[in-house]
DNA sequence: TGATATATCTCGAGT
DNA sequence: ACTCGAGGTATATCA
């Protein structure tokens, strides 16, 4: 990893066309040889960047003024940040090596994990049929049946869009040829439901319902609340 | 803007939980506060971050061993991220101050206001009806009418995909409910069109139009041609 | 402030 | 190589 602090200009071209004009930014230059250029603000996005895998090419500076140089980022798709670089402030190099790697809880694997064990919060009396229960366009979340013995398709999200309705809505049509689940409704879950989701789950006959994770996670069997 | 490189295991608890075991990795703290990790790879995305507006608060380490600060980046949704450091390679600061911004060109907003000018790359005798036209799910991107007078409405993406086409199709939907608007049909236009997209288009009876930013942009005064 | 749409989205998994 | 889905998406705009 290479950190240099300079007055620099940058361009990129490519799916857009982008310009950054002369001031004293941050260029990040790591071992895979992306290149990234931060300002002093905002914690996620630089301001421009180079994707890997691409390839790093410095044009030396004519005359002899200090910095001067201009760096080419090039990618295989034709697409190139350009670095002029005016004055350098910092220029420092650190050997990293591999990261470990991030470990995440809370995921929308975990919700799904965590309904199959408590549907009965979809419904009383309401019985898992599978996770994952496969249709020839996917995997639908859960299959269950309610306590009519009816088939209900669970689509589950973190965040519940318009695009999960859709989704699901596809699942419903395909379900509903085959006539030996009989009439399959809908339900979507998500900790989170747009208001243009609930409409149009509301147009589709789908009932949305919203998911606390702690709740979830924090369902004590019911015997116990008996004492 | 503070450029720490340093042994250090870090924490984040909030939306969801995620840990990085320790191992060297770089650390910004910016000007607003904000705070980034990041490993040797990837231009874009740090493995762990706090968004501004959040507060930084050190706790010196226990004992003599260098580094052994734990830094508390708090923000006031309750999330916060830990970092647990053991050994301090770099600490180095510089002043940027504010960044003149960035400049783009050739996002959707371009293609839209450029097609607003020239509808008649539509269809011959097209005009303009208005953009952003109002529905209760949305508004469409152009609405137009052809030289016949029928309406159409007109979606634009950069890059085209299957959600667009879905787009569309809701809002045709809607549309062909009002008896006064006419039969409204549909135009699905973009710089680049996925295969899946424009086979969807087909089947919705939707007419798929590729857009050239640069023809766009270069359409001169037909008068001008004359001569 | 909340909802909505865009993004050089990025990134990973699966085909 | 391409597609699809998820993301602590982030970010801007508009009501």
């Amino acid at each position: 990893m290479r950190l240099v602090i300079a007055k620099c200009q940058v361009d990129y071209s490519g799916r857009l066309s982008a310009h950054l004009p002369m001031a004293t930014r941050l260029i990040l230059v790591k071992a895979d040889g992306s290149v990234s250029v931060h300002a002093d603000d905002r914690a996620y996005k630089p301001l421009n960047w180079m994707s890997p895998p691409c390839t790093l090419l410095i044009e030396p500076g004519t005359g002899a003024e200090a910095g001067g140089d201009v760096w080419r980022v090039v990618n295989k798709a034709g697409e190139e940040l350009r670095i002029t670089l005016a004055e350098v402030h910092t220029d420092v190099s650190h050997e990293l090596g591999p990261d470990p790697g991030l470990v995440k809880d809370g995921v929308e694997a975990h919700l799904q994990e965590l309904l199959a064990l408590h549907v009965q919060t979809l419904g009383e009396g309401w019985t898992l049929v599978r996770r994952e229960f496969p249709t020839a366009i996917g995997p639908v979340d859960l299959m269950c049946r309610d306590a009519a013995g009816a088939s209900v398709a669970v689509e589950i999200k973190r965040r519940g869009e318009i695009d999960g309705v859709e989704q699901l809505t596809r699942y419903l049509e395909l379900l509903n040829r085959d006539p030996l689940l009989g009439p399959v409704s809908g339900v979507f879950a998500a900790q989170e439901i747009k208001p243009q989701a609930r409409t149009l789950a509301a147009d589709r006959g789908i009932r949305c319902v919203q998911l606390d994770y702690d709740d979830l996670r924090g369902i004590e069997d019911p015997r116990l609340k008996l004492f």
